[in-house]
DNA sequence: GTGGTCTAGACCACG
DNA sequence: GTGGTCTAGACCACC
């Protein structure tokens, strides 16, 4: 199999973002090679127990962002990797997402140390191959 | 001083959200300082031109947070501060935060240099309290 | 088996409060068992012949203080029970809850052993969890 | 002075009721005698700055309960004690109150244990004289 | 279908 | 005047 996807119904993450987000992720990390061709909307969503709906979603949004290309008939492949965001665009979105964590770190009340460490723990995630499910384990209710 | 609230209704964050993270970061930066009082609901949702019931909810989940402190009949007002959630509460909801952050830092492209630097970046801000001016002219509500 | 509510609009308690206490004590009691999917709210809404809203509000509210868990388009469900609050706050708002009790107390002429026998009751109905019975036929929703 | 009351803006029980369950409490304890005179509306709305309204509401719910006895113009006596509701009416308010107190346990994750320990704090506390401000400290907005 | 957000406006409790 | 509760009904996101 090109790569092990693993969602999590417990999440608050809608589900086509955590295979938004995971297929981003492996095309980083080199697990997913560009050309190579990924699995089917319905083969996918059948191994994942879910919509065919939301696995077409998902393959819509990364076709939007460029990571994705085809989906006509012939079957979907990793694109070559390109930017399709400003450096602008960029930096506003991360300063965006680093905004809603600091936010949640105070309304917590936990000392920036804390946030760093948590953040160094997830940093540390992404350099290293996934070793199996995160969030509160998948497939929960 | 009361505080400067600016919402954006063309936003995917909720108003109550963007309130509500507002407010934290004010009570944070010591622009909101402890025992003042908020705002009426009414007064606030008239400059806002958001609904009352909006801001009732962002104060109520403020409330909700240990950071406003409300009575009836009698206005809200900034609540001291104090540990509401649990250790394990705490670091659930933070690594959940963190690791929204993460995807959204690989989904850009951005190398994790760059988010430490952003997140250095939002936490200065916590560490160096406002030190009284009096802005830029922002509509004060 | 689902869960049978009864709410009482002539009450001082707010009907959303009802429901929060209901669904608690179901919890608790085992009557309602963890990953078990709770009716939804605008069907409950529409057995209790209430407002879609104020079923909502009771769901939040149990949903933030971790006794249910919903999830967008699926449904609410029990969730496993954990720890939310801190040690502190726990004993802070256990404090305030008795107080109350107490002053109800006094005030009725109740005297300590009349109020231990109360709590007693109330609470050896938490150590002896519901044995399966099919219940005298109330209204289930 | 003929009884000490302390109020506490920062507690959710309303004002009037702070002083409707003190002044039950010293009469139970003997530190009202019965025939005593109270202090007039006015002045004790004077002493514990607060609206006279809200004395007067306390007052009027005492008077209600066959506590207090008066305020014609004569000024406001504590009453012959007797029980204004029946054996049964008692009983139903307080296994209330004890569920109430129950329904907060348990939704905080508190065992029976910490619930007794609590009741038997808030027990103790009855028989003894007051010494000071309960609840989260007088007059702190 | 589900839950989440927002608006509009009513009514009540408290001070 | 204040905040809290409830209703009615709209619109959106997710599945």
């Amino acid at each position: 199999m090109a790569i092990d996807l693993r969602i999590s119904t417990g999440s608050d993450t809608p589900i086509y973002r955590q295979i938004f987000e995971q297929v981003v992720r492996a095309v980083a990390d080199g697990r997913l090679a560009v050309g190579e061709q990924m699995p089917s909307i319905r083969s996918l969503a059948e191994s994942l127990v879910v919509n065919p709906n939301t696995v077409a979603r998902a393959y819509a949004d990364l076709a939007r962002d460029g990571i994705l290309d085809g989906h006509h008939g012939r079957g979907v492949y990793v694109a070559a990797r390109r930017q399709v965001l400003s450096r602008e665009e960029r930096a506003r979105r991360l300063s965006r997402a680093v905004e809603v964590l600091v936010c949640e770190a105070v309304s917590l009340g936990s000392p920036p140390a804390e946030v760093r460490r948590a953040v160094e723990e997830g940093l540390s995630a992404l350099e290293r191959p996934v070793q199996g499910g995160k969030g509160k384990g998948g497939r929960d209710v």
